[in-house]
DNA sequence: GAGTTTGAAACT
DNA sequence: CAGTTTCAAACTC
């Protein structure tokens, strides 16, 4: 599959994969980037002149125009207040514009002298600003303390740039919070400017401050703490260290589009106080794709009604690529639990959380029907959602797993966010005890996701604009703390960014199914994409198809007959493993063999040489599991001794003749299994959610086409999400909120191992609801670990059928 | 694009 | 569980 647009990913892309944030979101993020490319760039020299082509993708279409671009520079008289006047918070993209063009223009007013030249050397428009703005915060975080020490501040333009970078999130309140013009703002920043030089001036106390900072900051980590602290004093190495801490929950929630969109809603009237910009001169203008991505990142994070909106700007109903041309995926554990979410939500925050929730569902439903937006769209963003079949994981994973389980049991030990944190008067509330609140929320669950920062970073200097500046006070510390802890929202940003565009480019390279079904109605397995866990769609060619939204329910009763017929049946059927596959017996295939055939295939005459062949198909070698005849599998034979002219009868009267070898043979496998049985008990189960939250390892570009390679991911994230917001407390169990039939699948075909606790020690036995074996019997050599994880996380993802909304 | 081949899925 | 049928993808022309 080495379409254009991949190939436009993987160079650039690699531009800064050396960078601590690359290497943070490499760990971060279930896309492994497969094609390296050694280009030692860092982060801090990453040019957004290259991300537009790092990012360059047909679903990035020009018809996203930016909403940095369409933000009018604050100055602009013809700019409407409205995001003042309406009471409501304003969109994150308007906080984030305000912010990074707002912390250029407080450059400029702090720094009379050559930054304003820097800065108005060409006429850029807002997101070229926002390009600059990076590096310059960069710049800041790697200098500001030891620098400091070196200019002993004597540098004025130094402190003031610095004062300027600290006080970047500031300004967005101080210019929609001063009534009276910029003086307000200009002053109130300048005094900050000024604290920033006193600070400096007395002594630089950057120590006191990262303490204090990270004693105010209330970290829900020491390891936040420390990062935190870490941070400060070598902010450029620490970043990424410092995200580290906060980055899991973040990534969930932006692994999300519709999650994403909980957050802003949560707290306006649901009407955005933005006014369209009638001025289309932005969005005509070449953008360049890091505002796309700005934008692509950010509008993930507005509510629907936003982008509602935005489909209106765009005027052209399918080219929402960044949402609507998802494939919907029969990622239906995340509409269940969505719609759980709208009966747990506590009642404060319920309404607004149900609004949003309804509202991504809607929207979600709006979308799902994917018309003619460009094929290739189509597949640049499919189904970013939980294919149910891919769910087997390698050891390789567990890392990962583990890193986020331990995020997620962070999430769950922290309190909900309070209605305080997103009522309107939360941030204006002048009191001390209201912003050590505020502020204490945003630590500890404000990272839930970006925008949250980011709007929290335009509303904390609400309480800081309505306060008198004491020079000595704590209070002062805590603003400057608390401005450089909302530039890291900069940092975190744009690792979703990032995180985002790989994860696009993960999902590019497979869910691109289409099929041909004239009898099944698609709701047989010969179907690909029923198979595969999504939705028909417009490129299928099939006929009386059912496995559309509209017929949910139906889809899902089939898939549940499979399933209880075969567990797993919609598993992937390669599995690929971290480690190679143990081969047992000399005999066994000489290739590598990391993957494997779940149940290898039955090839009788295209001698495994052809895509007929699933073991061929998917790139893999076939095994001691594969019954083929003649088996010349290019990736690896069955039987490297056999190779091409024997027949299966051949291999049989050998096998015959070797009765002792075959029971050397199998003691081989006992031992072997026993074996994997201890590693595995070793090894940390995965639990239901986290096996959703990552991909399978598998690497596309070993695969054929159409192989069944499936992306989790995203909508994964969302899943849990949702829990999160419901505070659900048993992670581990999310299904036994399920309802109704989907409920009795889970519980009826629940394995063991699945329903208890997931504690290592439940083993890997894998058993059928019925007790029967699970695996085909060729798997009489014992499971692969990524066998056994497979089955685990595909046993897991049984329960996971929401109730169903009839989609229209 | 139509027809054939092939092997998985489904059925008995 | 084995044999048969059905089915749709893969392949060929």
């Amino acid at each position: 599959m080495d379409t254009p647009e991949r190939n436009q990913i993987g160079t650039p892309k690699a531009k800064f994969e050396d960078s601590p944030v690359f290497n943070y979101i490499n760990s971060l993020s279930p896309i492994k980037p497969v094609k390296s490319v050694h280009i030692t760039q860092t982060f801090s020299s990453l040019s957004f002149a290259s991300l537009p082509s790092v990012f360059t993708s047909p679903h990035v279409s020009s018809h996203k125009e930016s909403r940095f671009l369409r933000r009018r520079n604050p100055s602009d008289p013809s700019k409407p207040e409205s995001s003042l006047e309406s009471g409501n918070k304003v969109s994150v993209n308007e906080d984030a514009a305000e912010f990074y063009i707002n912390a250029e223009e407080l450059h400029e007013s702090c720094v009379p002298g050559d930054s304003v030249g820097e800065a108005s050397a060409e006429p850029p428009s807002e997101h070229s600003k926002f390009v600059i703005e990076l590096p310059r915060n960069l710049k800041y975080d790697c200098g500001s303390p030891e620098c400091d020490a070196a200019t002993s501040c004597g540098t004025e333009a130094g402190c003031e740039s610095e004062a300027a970078a600290l006080s970047a999130p500031l300004v967005p309140y101080a210019q929609k919070t001063s009534e009276n013009g910029s003086s307000d703002g200009e002053a109130h920043l300048q005094s900050i400017c000024q604290s920033g030089q006193r600070r400096e001036g007395t002594g630089c106390d950057w120590e006191s401050l990262i303490s204090d900072a990270t004693d105010l900051l209330i970290f829900d980590s020491p390891n936040a703490s420390e990062a935190f602290r870490g941070i400060m004093q070598n902010p450029l190495d620490s970043v990424t260290r410092f995200c580290n801490s906060l980055m899991p929950r973040l990534s969930q929630n932006d692994i999300n589009d519709e999650q994403n969109v909980l957050v802003l809603d949560t707290v306006g009237s649901g009407e955005q106080p933005e006014t369209e910009d009638p001025s289309s001169q932005y969005r005509e203008a070449s953008q360049p794709e890091d505002t796309e991505l700005m934008q692509d990142h950010l509008n993930s994070r507005m509510g629907s009604n936003q982008i509602e909106k935005e489909d209106q700007f765009n005027c052209k109903p399918g080219l929402n690529l960044h949402r609507g041309l998802r494939r919907r995926c029969l990622d239906f554990e995340t509409a269940g639990a969505r719609r759980k979410s709208l009966d747990n939500v506590p009642n404060s925050s319920s309404s607004m959380l149900s609004q949003s929730d309804e509202k991504i569902t809607t929207n979600d439903k709006q979308l799902v029907p994917i018309k003619p937006g460009g094929e290739s769209a189509r597949c640049i963003l499919p189904g970013i959602g939980l294919h149910l079949n891919a769910l087997a994981t390698t050891s390789k994973d567990y890392k990962t797993i583990k890193r986020e389980n331990m995020a997620y049991g962070r999430q769950l030990s922290l309190p909900n966010l309070a209605a305080s944190a997103h009522s309107p008067t939360a941030g204006q509330g002048p009191g001390h005890e209201s912003f050590s609140s505020a502020s204490s929320e945003r630590d500890m669950d404000g990272t839930e996701n970006g925008v949250q920062l980011l709007q929290d970073a335009s509303q904390e200097p609400a309480f800081l604009a309505n306060e008198e500046f004491n020079q000595n006070s704590p209070k002062k510390k805590r603003h400057v703390l608390l401005s450089i802890y909302s530039s890291l929202n900069y940092y975190v940003m744009f690792i979703f960014i990032f995180m985002r565009k790989f994860e696009q480019a993960g999902e590019t390279e497979s869910s691109c199914k289409r099929c041909n079904c004239k009898k099944s109605k698609c709701l047989k397995l010969y179907c690909e994409c029923f198979a595969a866990g999504v939705y028909c769609i417009e490129p299928c060619s099939c006929q009386e198809c059912f496995n559309k939204p509209i017929h949910e329910d139906t889809v899902l009763a089939t898939r549940k007959q499979i399933e209880s017929r075969n567990p797993l049946a919609f598993a992937p059927k390669v599995i690929r493993t971290a480690d190679p596959v143990p081969e047992y017996g000399e005999e066994s295939s000489k290739t590598p063999a990391s993957a494997r055939h779940k149940r290898g295939c039955n090839c009788k005459k295209s001698s495994c040489l052809k895509k007929y062949c699933e073991c061929y198909q998917g790139g893999v070698g076939c095994s001691i599991s594969c019954r083929c005849e003649g088996c010349k599998n290019a990736f690896g034979r069955k039987d490297g001794s056999f190779v091409g002219t024997e027949t299966e009868a051949d291999e049989e009267e050998t096998e015959a003749c070797d009765k002792s070898a075959a029971e050397k043979h199998q003691q081989k496998n006992e031992i072997q299994r026993n074996e994997e049985q201890r590693q595995d008990s070793a090894l940390p189960s995965t639990p239901l959610r986290l096996s959703r939250q990552f991909s399978l390892p598998f690497s596309s570009k070993n695969k054929p086409p159409r192989s069944s390679t499936f992306n989790i991911g995203s909508s994964s994230g969302l899943y849990t999400i949702t829990i999160q917001k419901l505070g659900k407390p048993n992670i581990l169990r999310p299904e036994s909120k399920l309802e109704g039939h989907n409920q009795a699948v889970a519980e009826d075909e629940m394995p063991e191992i699945l329903q208890g606790d997931g504690s290592p020690s439940t083993g890997i036995k894998t058993a059928s609801p019925n007790g029967k074996r699970v695996s085909p019997p060729n798997n009489e050599f014992g499971p692969s670990p990524g066998r056994r994880a497979g089955r685990k996380l595909i046993l897991q993802s049984i329960p996971s059928f929401p109730s169903l909304t009839p989609q229209h």
